[in-house]
DNA sequence: ATGAAAGCGCTAACAA
DNA sequence: TTGTTAGCGCTTTCAT
């Protein structure tokens, strides 16, 4: 291994001459600075990661985690869009991405505080917070930094960035509801996560401006895979009265949904309306294309890992909890558009 | 923050008893350990990973570069799913996974490299590779560990795994020729990969064994946004003769020629036959449920972390060059199965 | 403008 | 069974 010292004794200065270049530091000459970087390229020298880490006490890394139910809960284009909107942001500070993976939400948050634990990385952006989040309340104890993408209840002094969830699934059913549904089905997420929580709130919101009474029969939290969609899009289509739209958590949701809705000779919009939620790639090729809450994952991940890096440089982050807005885009999953 | 020497002090021990407590050492009694431990509880001491890092000369952690392309190319459920295989063993093992982001190739290739010259991880999994790939070719000319998911053009000497593509597209046409079709459109990705240079020629090969000659007017290779995929299929249709089946390099390719083959007012499978690739979730819901071929990614992502994991321990691995069989699950977007 | 020396937190010979 | 010591590769005072 090329070290510092090797440098030094080929370029003919000493080691911490040598780290003064790393780091361009302005008190060198330029004659010195070529013939150190001369040597360094000669040796194919590259900077020790970790030793650098070692005395400036930080792994330069952010940790990130990866649950079997949130990749789930939160489905696949989600995570790897604010995956790279975070990605974006650590690469231009020059912090790595660590990510851990885990089974379920017990390991999730054993991960988690192990990296920032044992200083794997600096900080943790965690991607879906729970209603009671064992992990966030650990770092928060601990004084761990981190950043939340997501709401977090009851806390007051955390650093987080969101999309406004409630509002979103309000403009959406109220969207519905304009279009005279009134028997409105939601599928929604898992209600541990306060996403869910909230999507629900905005939902019953809508409802009641209308005047129209949340009917638990018609409003079901799914665990886990796309078969479940497709079976409770069934079942909600089989009672009596049956619902007359579908309000959807992920777009995901909405191919088995499609597929219950033509299964019962029944069409979309016609019959069924549908509204999604994400605007996930494929949303527009469906059909027919999906109405859907557009909401902006990149943004979040980008602004999510500012944060970040901010409260790691010991700069002050105002506000410290940013909310980013989303839009309806409407298609044709739900006939002809509101007046 | 508490270190090694806070312990010692507290548990009256010199610090390398601690150090042997923690690696749990043999040759301490046990009332030194109980003590020692107590004292790490006490203090709230968690080994620093850096400092032993830096000793170890090993950052006990895997890099992986999750391009833009990749990303597309790849298709979402492939990268989360070989991830989730990758995470699996390393957690086992208790590695880390460094995760880069880059834009484009030339970015990506810069990205792993620097990961491994600056010792953030100690060796690299490849997601994509390349027909001719830089990085492979300085890695491997460097010797900086590295294990491929995928075929390598032009190398005996590195580790990898991979499906058997060939194989696999070479059954999936011959399902399409055994029902009669001849002409059948491909739906490639990029042709820089490796993967789908291979798809290719099993494509070819099953087209030749029934004395079909390869139209170039029926196959294409899409970039990337899934629009592409609908605006091809359309635009395939229009052909004259048009094609009567399409082979899709990834299931969500089929979202789009679903909805052009509708818009042609076109039956699936009556006029129009479609199989696709990855067997996503989701491909089973579709309307009709899709014709795919299976590939055992999660079990590839393991595989590829178990060879990485061996090689940097200095096992031998064998055989270095492991391939996964997949499987042509038959759905209904065929019609009739062969028999 | 440059060098000498100490030390980040830990491990591992070598002693005892 | 345990302690002493040196040092991993780098940065950073403090000298010069």
């Amino acid at each position: 291994m090329v070290t510092i010292k090797d440098v030094a004794r080929v370029a003919k200065v000493s080691p911490s001459t040598v780290s003064r270049v790393i780091s361009d530091h302005k008190s060198i000459s330029e004659s010195t600075k070529e013939r150190v970087r001369l040597a360094m390229q000669e040796l194919g020298y590259h900077p020790n990661y970790i030793a650098r880490s070692l005395i400036k006490c930080s792994s330069h890394a952010l940790g990130l985690i990866l649950s079997r139910s949130t990749e789930s809960a939160f489905s696949n284009p989600f995570f790897s869009e604010i995956l790279r909107g975070i990605g974006k942001v650590a690469q231009k500070h020059q912090y790595t991405l660590a990510l851990a993976t885990a089974e379920n939400y017990k390991d999730e948050a054993k991960q988690g505080l192990q990296m920032v634990m044992e200083r794997r990385v600096d900080g943790l952006i965690l991607l879906a917070p729970r209603v009671n989040d064992d992990l966030i309340r650990e770092l928060s104890r601990n004084n761990y930094p981190f950043v939340v993408v997501g709401r977090v209840n009851g806390m007051q002094h955390h650093y987080a960035v969101n999309n406004d969830n409630i509002q979103a699934a309000y403009t959406a059913v109220r969207h519905l509801l304009n279009l005279g549904h009134r028997r409105i089905a939601f599928l929604n997420g898992p209600s541990e996560y306060t996403f869910c929580q909230d999507r629900y709130q905005g939902y019953c919101m809508a409802l009641q401006e209308f005047g129209v009474a949340v009917d638990p029969r018609y409003v079901r939290n799914l665990e886990n895979h796309h078969e479940d969609d497709y079976r409770m899009g069934k079942e909600l289509l089989k009672q009596k009265p049956r619902p007359t739209a579908f309000f959807l958590t992920d777009d995901l949701m909405a191919i088995g949904v499609y597929r219950a809705v033509k299964e019962e000779n029944l069409r979309i919009p016609q019959d069924v309306a549908v509204v999604g939620f994400n605007d996930d790639a494929f949303a527009n090729l469906l059909d027919p294309p999906l109405t859907t809450v557009q909401i902006p994952i990149y943004e979040m991940g980008k602004t999510a890992a500012e944060m970040m890096i901010a409260v790691l440089h010991g700069k002050e982050v105002t506000p410290p909890q940013k909310i980013l807005s989303s839009e309806l885009i409407i298609r044709e999953s739900c006939g002809a558009k509101a007046r």
